[in-house]
DNA sequence: CTGAAAGCGCTTACAG
DNA sequence: CTGAAAGCGCTTACAG
């Protein structure tokens, strides 16, 4: 089973490895005549080119690292297919990475890239802090974050990002609560880490309330984890309040609070309206469906794979986007008029 | 940012670079004085070999693929985190490919082993037939199939499987909508593939009615493709009959199911029962929690995994693992008693 | 526009 | 138990 190499290529058009080289790498300076006649060659033989070898000179590899913070969530899952869509049909490998807590992550992830050689990193969820900047400058590859809360004073011309408004996006969720009338609204939040989605959410919930003269209390406050269970021993704690209203910054938080509101014997939304953050598909399929902050994944994934690819052309082009949410309107949220 | 090779090493250490590499390789033959000065020369000079160069020689990576064939389900998501798990401490890079659809499936994977030139394979779903172990046996590394469905005819000698008994377990499942009473019970399956789960769960189904003398006909099978969505269609055609009870053969299609109920303006479980099959995490925060057929993704993960490393370690024993799986009892279902 | 040759960093017979 | 040397299959100056 010895496969063709390029010797043998070179061997059977008749030319020199260097030109059968420039061939496959699409370089200039090849007489079309020969070219073609290389790829004849090619396409006959049958040849791949062997990876480790190009990978050995060039010192780097052809894989894109895919290194995910925290909780593998279906948010992140459908953002990696994505990705691995759009990446496929080229000759990147994709290589995964699962990081669960949330220390050193930026850290650990510039290791992961050195020591796998990476061509490419993308880093989803975290955080990122000028702190860390120091870590990406190892690196001469394109990085890019996905889902990423950046902190203000980063340097920008470091690396590429994809990500939402988490202020704005939850700022309009708790707000749909309020409009709907309700007055004593909880919040289901996590303490992982520093300056991360979890932070940007809380404030904007906190923003909202302020701007409508709406009370806020620690007692209105939960604790998760992103997970289910999580969101439903919150919301536990949460029923001993007076509240009608609870946002949740993640869907599965959500969907544990549903659940722990009927487990009480009492209803959503008839007693307590839930908005989440994420617009999980499965949120549309809860009866009741859920109404959450709905974030594009399809969008976000192809957004970051086709970064990563047009960065390989041209390594200095950085992009920075921020894609919109959009509210999906489901039937957890009950009017409460007048009072 | 030139990183330290074998050479430096040996250098640092007073050895020749093949007592490197035998260190380096855990070989016997290296005297211990010799081989604990080596490997504080490497502690200290923070060495990391070249992968690259060790796969030149070697001619295959250290990679190991999971080839995913159909949805992304939640179900496989978190079977690959399981193995990631499992498998991230040794020195193995998990390199993902999806495969949306189900032809061509062991042709495709073979093709993406040479390719990447893995030095495993995993592949979640699909089926196999003996007319596929040709090209399996084209692969000289472990090749470990996960949820799939194995034909009877298939040469065991050439791959390893974790797999649970879909007959057995379906048939349990059915059973307890039986024994709840329901004489009148659909099923909501999939056509993609040919002997593939769907199959087997299907024939599961019919058994279990022939068996309890119950009458099936085409009018209770409707069909999907494991999607919610594809569910909820499926249940908004059975409810035309006169059903009371429908099986599932996915999680996901039976809660697109029991919304369809809803939307309909009946009730889980009141007017209607439902059983699903894969035991997602989110069914048990359904509202009512779905019945379902709990698959250990845990378990399937790590088997996967350890049947992986040790195949490397002795790459002739292959293992065939059945996992049981356990009936979770939601609240999904209603007693018919009498009538 | 093209080819011969060096070299990327390892592993592995081979010789001792 | 150990080392010098060949060679894995590419890419890339270099020389023409």
């Amino acid at each position: 089973m010895k496969s063709v190499n390029i010797k043998d290529i070179a061997k059977a058009a008749g030319v020199g490895v260097s030109t059968v080289s420039r061939v496959l790498n699409n370089q200039p300076d090849v007489k079309d005549s020969t070219k073609e006649r290389v790829l004849k060659v090619i396409e006959e033989l049958n040849y791949v080119p062997n990876n480790s070898a190009r990978n050995l000179k060039r010192n780097k590899t052809n894989h894109i690292g895919i290194f995910i913070i925290g909780e593998y969530s279906n948010f992140f899952s459908k953002v990696v297919e994505a990705i691995e869509e759009k990446i496929s049909n080229e000759k990147h490998a994709l290589v995964l990475h699962f990081h669960k807590e949330h220390i050193k992550t930026v850290e650990v992830a510039v290791e992961f890239a050195l020591e796998k050689r990476l061509a490419g990193l993308i880093i989803l969820g975290g955080s990122l802090l000028p702190e860390d900047e120091g870590y990406i400058k190892q690196l001469d590859i394109p990085v890019v974050f996905g889902s990423t809360v950046i902190h203000e004073a980063c340097d920008r011309d470091l690396y590429s990002s994809v990500t939402i408004d988490n202020f704005k996006s939850s700022y309009e969720g708790v707000v749909k609560l309020i409009s709907s009338g309700h007055k004593s609204i909880g919040l289901i939040s996590s303490e992982d880490g520093k300056d991360n989605v979890a932070e940007r959410r809380q404030l904007a919930y906190e923003q909202a309330l302020k701007d409508h003269a709406l009370i806020s209390s620690n007692e209105l406050i939960a604790m998760g984890d992103y997970s289910m269970q999580s969101g439903y021993d919150a919301m536990k704690e949460l029923l001993k309040t007076d509240l009608t209203a609870v946002f949740a910054i993640s869907d599965l938080m959500a969907i544990g609070a549903v659940k722990a509101v009927f487990d009480a014997g009492k209803s959503v939304p008839d007693d307590i309206s839930v908005v989440g953050f994420d617009g999980l598909e499965i949120s549309k399929f809860m009866h009741p469906s859920l109404s959450t902050v709905e974030q594009p994944y399809d969008e976000m994934g192809s957004n970051i794979a086709s970064i990563v690819l047009s960065e390989f052309k041209d390594k200095d082009v950085k992009s920075h986007i921020v894609l919109e949410t959009t509210f999906y309107k489901g039937q957890t949220i009950k009017e409460r008029g007048g009072q």
